[in-house]
DNA sequence: AGTCACCTATACTAGACGGTATAGTATGAT
DNA sequence: ATCATACTATACCGTCTAGTATAGGTGACT
């Protein structure tokens, strides 16, 4: 039986202690060669390498590849961490919903989190747990996060959405407009700001034309 | 110089020709390999023995790895092919836009076009050229059908799209709901018929709210 | 001071990979 | 019949891979 070395040792073991710092190099340049090269194309020696470290460090550190490669999606995943329950409030629903809308969309069109969504993706018929994880803690995260936002201006009576799961998922999908699909493809790596903005405001107003009071 | 080996010779050569049927076999075994564990997950000696063919004659038809993946990838565009212009049209707009949505979440929802998307996502870094080939052949060219059928319903006065490219995105995006997604992570696997038509005439009824006359 | 575990460096195993080479057989066109 | 090519079967090459082994140096604790 072989230890996840994914969690740093909480109570003290005797001996040297194993290096925080090393850990987190090997996990920072680990998460950035996955992202770029996918799983598959990533090694550990180059992982070790560009680290800084020996392989055995890498292996201490982390009891496998799989292992390296779990503990990198969810670091990355609570860096982006959105659970916090701070849902805007703007002047009117509107901006509010602009304000939402805004907010989770500069999560998701962020290129690391649409590298993940492409490596995640890549690899979920092998690692299907992974994709779980993935998924629960950024995709459905996000929706109900939009549910919260949405149901808390439906009781204010600034919404009548009749179906919240359905419009959970329809607004971000009406946000994707003609941006995800291509950052997911490569085409483009980053969505013009003044671009981003003229669409999300057209989003809100047929979301509210849908379900304004 | 390499002859590219895609293409079946056009005029006879001399001697024996390339056998038709093991063509077929490699790209059809090779799609199915290449869907299932991706491109860097699938060997050439796996190819060569699941079609029943020596590795010689996989390297005879297809003259590299990239070269067979493309292949595949544009053999399996040209089976959903959905460039025949034969629009959907229903007794009213409704059904029409129905129809259409249908047809085409039909195809976007095939397991198979979804394990395209994924692999081909996840190669995008490393082959743009083949993530630019499936995305104009695919999302885009579904992109492309629904901007003529909607143009022909503005034309008709049944609608009224203000910004056809925004609406052309629209639609299909409206249309993915929370399946499309899961779908991509490998949480399902196929959208229950009923559930699905349901979901689509909800989104057809909110397009119709936001553009219809 | 002693001890235990971390860390480095390097060598190693055992196997898979893409692609080539070779030798012999099969097949179609001339 | 002959020629040019397809095709099989198998061996091979060089390289890469994940993961292990080992030996000596290092740091933090009792």
């Amino acid at each position: 039986m072989v230890m996840n070395t994914v969690e740093m040792q909480t109570t003290q073991r005797a001996g040297r202690p194993r290096s925080q710092e090393k850990h987190n190099a090997i996990l920072q340049v680990a998460s950035g060669l996955f992202l770029k090269q996918g799983f598959q194309g990533t090694s550990m020696d180059a992982v070790a390498r560009d680290a800084g470290v020996s392989k055995q460090t890498v292996y201490s550190h982390f009891s496998n590849k799989e292992a390296l490669f779990r503990a990198c999606i969810k670091s990355k995943i609570a860096s982006y961490g959105f659970d916090d329950g701070r849902l805007p409030i703007g002047a009117d629903r509107r901006e509010t919903l602009l304000l939402l809308v805004k907010r989770f969309m500069d999560l998701m069109f962020d290129p690391q989190v649409v590298a993940m969504h492409r490596v995640v993706a890549g690899e979920a018929q092998s690692y299907p747990q992974i994709a779980l994880l993935f998924f629960e803690s950024g995709p459905a995260a996000v929706k109900r996060a939009v549910a919260q936002c949405l149901k808390r201006m439906v009781d204010e009576g600034a919404l009548d959405i009749p179906d919240l799961e359905y419009g959970s998922w329809l607004l971000p999908n009406m946000a994707f407009g003609a941006f995800h699909i291509r950052l997911q493809f490569g085409l483009i790596d980053r969505v013009p700001e003044g671009e981003l903005d003229a669409h999300l405001r057209r989003v809100v107003d047929d979301f509210l034309l849908l379900y304004g009071t």
